[in-house]
DNA sequence: ACAAATTAGGTAATCGTTTTCATTAATGTT
DNA sequence: AACATTAATGAAAACGATTACCTAATTTGT
């Protein structure tokens, strides 16, 4: 309502020096400056962040795309990453895409439309960054799915190296039947699928079923079921991601099979209920308050020097051994 | 980049002709609107969005303020306003305030500074939303917690009435000792509370105890272990909210107390693990869907006529029992 | 056939800032 | 004392759209 004309009006000076004194880019006397701040404390004024980020191309916000904002992994990543950014004094704008392509899409134009200071991105598979018309005035950073492409900087886990280790932990304590529920939605998926082919070639065995399926709780609970109840059946499944766990918690709890005595069952992310349910899940745990830090920081080093060479950070995630991979027998 | 001129020069019109053609409000000649559309095409241009707004003095957004992203109620509700709002072109905002009346502050004015048409909120408790300068300009639709205020659209659940429902469950089943956890971050946790309160009064009980306490896990779990590991110990737990029920259901572990049995627990919202933990909850199921859907349409209505008058909308819970709350001995 | 109404499209003001350029006053330098 | 800086400010041009106001040409009504 009150703009920076009517501080102008009101502190007897030109709107120019309004802003100069509020931007604080400029010698300004002491005493307009005093008067001015009266005008505005007493006028209540906040400048108009639309005409200002018309104006400068460029605002205090960044935004926060993530492809489901159901998987806890994703709201304790927004959690991080807004409490970075806050420090800042900038705002998240978080988006979520559900997977679809096309709401993506839509998502990182509007971003790129409000003038975003940049975007934290976890991209759906079909993204292709290179192809993005935007990709020059709006920095990127991607977390937890590469991308293929050298210049942008991405915040990953080691997938592999956790995949062959939660994969050598079910071996280790007796499976020898493995199973493994994929997320087919990104590369995330593929890199784990290969640290647990990888674990199970280097012990001599050879997998039950390997599906690459939707990162949703029924495609994991369909999918369980069907390995479930046929006559090879897995002695352990391994999945990639927490929403199918949970289908596969529904599935042997269906089918009436005890965890982890007639079927083992790990894997990833650490959630509110992977320590409370019968029995408790042994996952690798992603360190998601660090992932979102430090993607926000590289966020910020490369608003402020956009031509600084990308960088991609890896992170290790963390065994914790529960009861659904007890040694057996 | 590109931007009305350019189109307008490609085209041979002026930029009024070519901002007619795109919001379609104007009669234009078919051969002009085709050369328009071609020069667009051409450019690949897309409206400046920011200068829109500053002009038209609105936007195609809604913001969508929650007081918790982790918590799995807000998550639902998130993705049915998405759904709801996408289908009439508009995008969503979702800030997370973390019950911080500082940053629900912030995003208000950032929201309300980007011109979104509306916003749909769950205010923190010391919010006051006629004190709230912008109160005019952009409507409210508050959700999940009631305010103060009779101009106001609401959707609201049935609070006291589910609380009374699961609390009836727990004395039919023969539960006696009853202790309730409620919320101190707003009215929902004291409407509960009522509920609660007032079926143990019916059926001619005394409550062993009743503490508001913020609602985390933390919160949850250091009170429910002083509760458990009293010589009085209540025979069961009802709390308010899913984050203080998983406190509990890690208290009761670490007590090493079978639920019902030692203790029994009912709590609200239907989660991903409530039918996966052991032993399975017993809660008052929400209609996210349906409080999101509606919470959509009726800030949708007031965009269109901010003068109709205010309706408070009322769902009601459903209970799902299971068994956390099995019939005691 | 002439006034009135409608269609089509250009000109320029506007939204609320920031910033370039210009101007004056004050200070420092030799 | 003359000249070069620097400090402090204002006027006006951006930023990129929308739209009120005009004008001209065409259609309609009588």
């Amino acid at each position: 309502m009150t703009s920076i004309k009517d501080v102008a009006k009101a502190a007897g000076v030109s709107t120019a020096t309004v802003s100069r004194v509020l931007a604080n880019n400029a010698p300004i006397k002491p005493e307009t400056r005093d008067r001015v701040l009266k005008a505005v404390a007493d006028l209540n004024y906040r400048p108009n962040l639309i005409a200002r980020s018309l104006r400068a191309q460029k605002s205090a916000k960044i935004g926060l795309v993530v492809s489901d904002i159901r998987n806890p992994f994703f709201t304790a990543i927004g959690r991080a990453v807004e409490d970075a950014a806050y420090e800042q004094g900038y705002s998240v704008l978080m988006c979520n895409t559900d997977e679809n392509p096309e709401k993506e899409e839509l998502y990182l134009n509007l971003l790129y439309d409000e003038n975003v200071a940049g975007v934290i991105f976890s991209p759906t598979h079909q993204f292709n960054i290179n192809s993005q018309t935007y990709n020059q005035k709006m920095p990127f950073v991607i977390i937890d799915r590469a991308v293929d492409s050298s210049d942008v900087d991405m915040v990953l886990l080691d997938n592999v190296a956790a995949a062959y280790e939660l994969t050598e932990h079910l071996i280790n304590n007796g499976y020898k039947k493995l199973a493994g529920l994929f997320g087919d939605a990104s590369t995330t998926g593929q890199e784990r699928s290969r640290g647990f082919h990888k674990a199970i070639k280097d012990h001599h065995l050879t997998p039950v079923a390997a599906h690459f399926i939707a990162p949703r709780i029924q495609q994991g609970y369909e999918t369980s079921m069907a390995l479930l109840n046929q006559p090879e059946r897995p002695d352990a499944i391994f999945t990639s991601n927490s929403m199918l766990t949970a289908g596969i918690y529904q599935a042997a709890r269906d089918s009436k099979l005890k965890v982890p005595s007639d079927v083992a069952v790990v894997g990833f992310d650490e959630t509110t209920w992977g320590a409370l349910v019968d029995p408790p899940i042994t996952v690798i745990a992603q360190p998601t308050e660090e992932i979102g830090r430090t993607a926000t920081e590289l966020l910020f080093q490369r608003i402020q020097e956009p031509s600084r060479s990308p960088k991609t950070v890896i992170l290790k995630g963390s065994l914790i051994a529960r009861g659904s991979s007890a040694k057996s027998k």
